[in-house]
DNA sequence: GAAATAGTGTCTCTCAGACAGTATGGG
DNA sequence: CCCATACTGTCTGAGAGACACTATTTC
């Protein structure tokens, strides 16, 4: 704070100035049926009456921290308070700030500050009807329109995007997606209300690279999990196939990842093959080394029809 | 925003509420002498009055955006703004957000919310006195005392700390540091105002982690600059002696990373040595392949028991 | 039995780091 | 002349990706 400013506060009375208000809003994120799935609430009021927002609400001046209103508004959300069991649930749901968007004109009514979360959660019941969370529900994000809709000026800069682009998705043609599409009835995404598409854009950009060096990739999954398990959150949250030898492998090798339970699954997969060994996350904070993204553009997986890359000849060694 | 919340603003009237303040403050860094700064001011008010605070100030509600007000308090203290040239300097300045801090405490006579920012900066002029930055300077971060002061809880998860701490200095037994520690006249860190000490550390863990994956260490140097410049950017910043050979072939392998200008320095190196070719930066926004920080705890250049690294004596540079 | 999947082995390519080693310039 | 420094060459080891292969389970 700069000297005139200090005097400024000094004889401050805030009801002799342009009030402010901080809201938070929490970008959840979870995993249902292999699929990155959003938490959002509709707007039963103007501005947006109607429309699809991120879950929020205003920051409770003088009593709580920041992280605390994030973690109250998810907890509020969700629906999960006030059952038995609640705490350990949200106990397991990774929180953290994701960025503060301020554009003077985002909100119609004053100007308001929002400071973002990014949340990460197991795969929760459905939000109970009845309660704060009436018309919360988890959508598909491959459901909503990313594209900052309208005013583009929001303040945050997201704090990395190690690569790839907002718009990581790959189109309409994965025939997993047409399934609740089609039960929605319609293809056309979704518009959120306010920037909040640029929020959640931003949002998955952090998660996408989060997951690259850091374990909370387990966040997403029960406390015991099986290694394709985990590859199917990978896959989900960076939209790309991932080798499953080569992931196993990798995952192994990086120390304090996961740990084996001794234990496997009752059944194996669902279309035949082994039943999986399970493991819960092991006591690293930072992956060393981190599990790098495929190259965008780099044909991961099949080789293209064009150019193998490697030597044409010792294909068969 | 939930539904409760939403009812609350249509019908509402700020004065009716405990009122929030929102302040931008920047922690802006730059690199003199081969070490790395930052910009302060000295409070001129209780509280912590003649401590030295992070520059920033109020968001002025309704006109600007937070990008706008922490670049406009980077001007204002930084003294640039008004000269001639000075949105040339100015726009060569990287600007991102850092993170929001909102622990009801933190600012004793109200509910303070600061969204910080972090800005890289080549080498500028000291601040004029005489204008709104007479009381900044700028301080070796050696000499500031990093761990959060009493009250620990702030609201803000930095984005992401690739690794290292927060307090990744390697501590009082630099030699380099004794120079300019002994001019100001006692090695005892200086303790900063409000939770500022914890802002600076998350910008300087996020400087550390971003220098890898990004092109911004060119943010410091002036446009046209040499290898050993830049790597003297990553050594000031990372606190880590690199290796020149190993350090030139990877920086010049990074598509994207810096481009020759085809013409080289007037001058050998002070100590003798070749004239160093000039690049400038590079169009990459993303450095592929990234340069990774040594592991911590391995001796990445040579065991030295007793040889000090830099020479005590480069003072007058 | 057919098909899919868990998990392992192996090869190759790339890249990071440890040294040399050469050329160039300042004192 | 001595030495520090810019820059290049080369070797080695670690890791990522491409297959190939076996074992196990579901339908």
């Amino acid at each position: 704070m700069d000297t005139t400013e200090q005097e400024w506060l000094a004889a401050y009375d805030p009801r002799d100035y342009t009030p402010v208000a901080v809201t938070v809003d929490v970008v959840a994120l979870t995993l249902r049926h292999g699929r990155l799935h959003v938490l959002l609430v509709e707007r039963a009021l103007p501005p947006y009456q109607g429309r699809w927002a991120l879950p929020g609400g205003f920051l409770r001046a003088g009593e709580e921290s920041l992280d605390a209103a994030a973690a109250r508004e998810l907890a509020e959300e969700t629906g999960l308070p006030g059952t038995v069991g609640a705490e350990a649930a949200l106990s397991r749901i990774h929180l953290e700030q994701l960025g503060s968007y301020g554009a003077p004109d985002r909100d119609p009514r004053m100007h308001v500050i929002s400071v973002a979360y990014l949340a990460f959660a197991p795969d929760l019941p459905d939000p109970q009807a009845g309660s704060d969370a009436a018309h919360a529900a988890w959508h598909p994000v491959t459901a909503l329109d990313l594209r900052p809709a309208g005013r583009s000026e929001t303040a945050g800069a997201p704090a990395d995007t190690h690569g790839g682009g907002v718009g990581g998705r790959t189109g309409p043609t994965d025939p997993a997606d047409l399934a609740e599409d089609a039960a929605v009835g319609a293809p056309t995404p979704i518009e959120l209300a306010f920037d909040h598409a640029r929020i959640l854009a931003d949002g998955l950009d952090r998660a996408r690279a989060k997951i690259e060096y850091s374990p909370l990739a387990t966040a997403f999954l029960q406390h015991d999990f099986t290694i394709p398990e985990l590859r199917a959150v990978y896959e989900a949250v960076w939209d790309e196939k991932l080798h499953p030898g080569n992931f196993h492998r990798k995952v192994l090798s990086v120390p304090g990842f996961v740990e084996g339970t001794g234990t496997t699954t009752e059944r194996g997969g669902a279309r035949g093959g082994p039943r999986a060994r399970t493991y819960h996350a092991g006591g690293a904070t930072l992956l060393h080394p981190a599990l790098l993204r495929p190259a965008p553009g780099e044909p991961t997986q099949d080789a293209p029809p064009g150019a193998p890359q490697g030597p044409p000849a010792d294909r068969i060694a």
